[in-house]
DNA sequence: TAATAAGATGCAACTTTGTTGCAAAATATT
DNA sequence: AATATTTTGCAACAAAGTTGCATCTTATTA
C-alpha cells in the first residue's frame, strides 16, 4: 500500500511530499468518500489548510481523485479506481450518500442507465447520487 | 402569476412578504436554476443577505423549491413542480447543467430510469445530474 | 379599524471556508 | 554536493454562511 501510494505519484510526476502521501493514505484508509473539512481535521497539526486545498487541486487535475456533487456545500472527494487521464475522468459509477452514517461511497459495480435527453441536448457527463441507508447502517443497525 | 406567487405563499401559511414575493418572481422569471449568490444580486439593493438566506430555508422546508447537488460549491435551488410536502420532496426528474452557459434546468419531461442497488442498499432518493451542451447553447451556438 | 400577537427583517458581530503572494524549506536533478 | 525546481507555511485577505437581538411588518381579533 505505502507501494501504491508511491507509485501513484510517481506515474503522475509529483514529488514524493509528506501531505501528498498522508492524503492518499487517509483516502486509501477508508473506502468512503472524504470532504475537504475531513481531511483538514485529520491532518490539520502536520499540514497548513492551504497545503491540502492544493494537493486536493494538483490530485484532481492528475485525475487521482474525482468529486462528488452534494447538496450541502461540502465538495466529496474521492479516489479514481482506474486511473483517469488528466482532466477526463471516467468515472461512470454511481455514488450512495447514508442518511444515518453521512458517509458517501462509490458504487463502482452499479454502472450508470443510459439516459435519453429531448433534442438538442448534448450530453457529456452523467452523475448520478443515490441516498438512503447503505449496507452497514441496515444490517448493522447501529 | 402575481396570482400564482400568492397562492404559494397562502398554501404554505407563510406571510406575505416583499423579498419572499420578490424571490418567487426571480424563480418564476427564467426556468433555469439560482444559486444562492445570484439571487442576492438581484435583491441585493432591496434585501439584505440575511434575509435571502432565511427565505431559501423557508422555501426549502416548505418543499417550494429543491436543491440541486452542484461540483462547484454553489447549491442551486429550483422551484418544485407539484407543491411537494412537506419535507419530502418528489423531485424524480433530471437536472441539466449546460457547460457553455452554466445555466441549470430541471428536465421535468425525463424521468429517471430504476437503478438496482447491491443488496442492503436502502435506496431513498436518486439525483441525476447531467452536464453538457443545453438547446441554446447547441442551436444557437452563441 | 385599532390594538395586539406573531412573525420577518436588518444590522452587527462573528465563524468558517476558500484564495493569493511570497519567503523559506524540501524534493528532484545534474 | 550543488543547483534548479517544487512545495510548503504564513500572513493577509475575500467570500460565504450563521446568530442574537432590537425594530418593523404582517396577520389576527375584538
Amino acid at each position: 500500500m505505502e507501494e501504491a501510494i508511491l507509485n501513484i505519484l510517481k506515474r503522475n510526476q509529483l514529488s514524493v511530499t509528506g501531505s501528498r502521501q498522508r492524503i492518499l493514505e487517509l483516502f486509501f484508509g477508508q473506502q468512503g468518500a472524504l470532504a475537504h473539512g475531513d481531511i483538514e481535521k485529520r491532518t490539520g497539526e502536520k499540514f497548513d489548510r492551504v497545503t491540502v486545498y492544493r494537493t486536493l487541486q494538483v490530485f484532481l487535475n492528475k485525475g487521482i481523485i474525482h468529486t462528488i456533487p452534494t447538496t450541502d456545500n461540502s465538495i466529496r472527494y474521492a479516489l479514481c479506481k482506474d486511473e483517469c487521464e488528466e482532466g477526463h475522468h471516467h468515472d461512470n459509477h454511481v455514488h450512495f450518500v447514508c442518511e444515518k452514517c453521512e458517509n458517501t461511497v462509490c458504487l463502482d459495480e452499479v454502472t450508470i442507465p443510459e439516459i435519453s435527453l429531448p433534442k438538442g441536448y448534448e450530453t457529456r457527463q452523467v452523475e448520478v447520487i443515490v441516498s438512503g441507508v447503505c449496507k452497514k447502517c441496515e444490517t448493522g443497525k447501529r
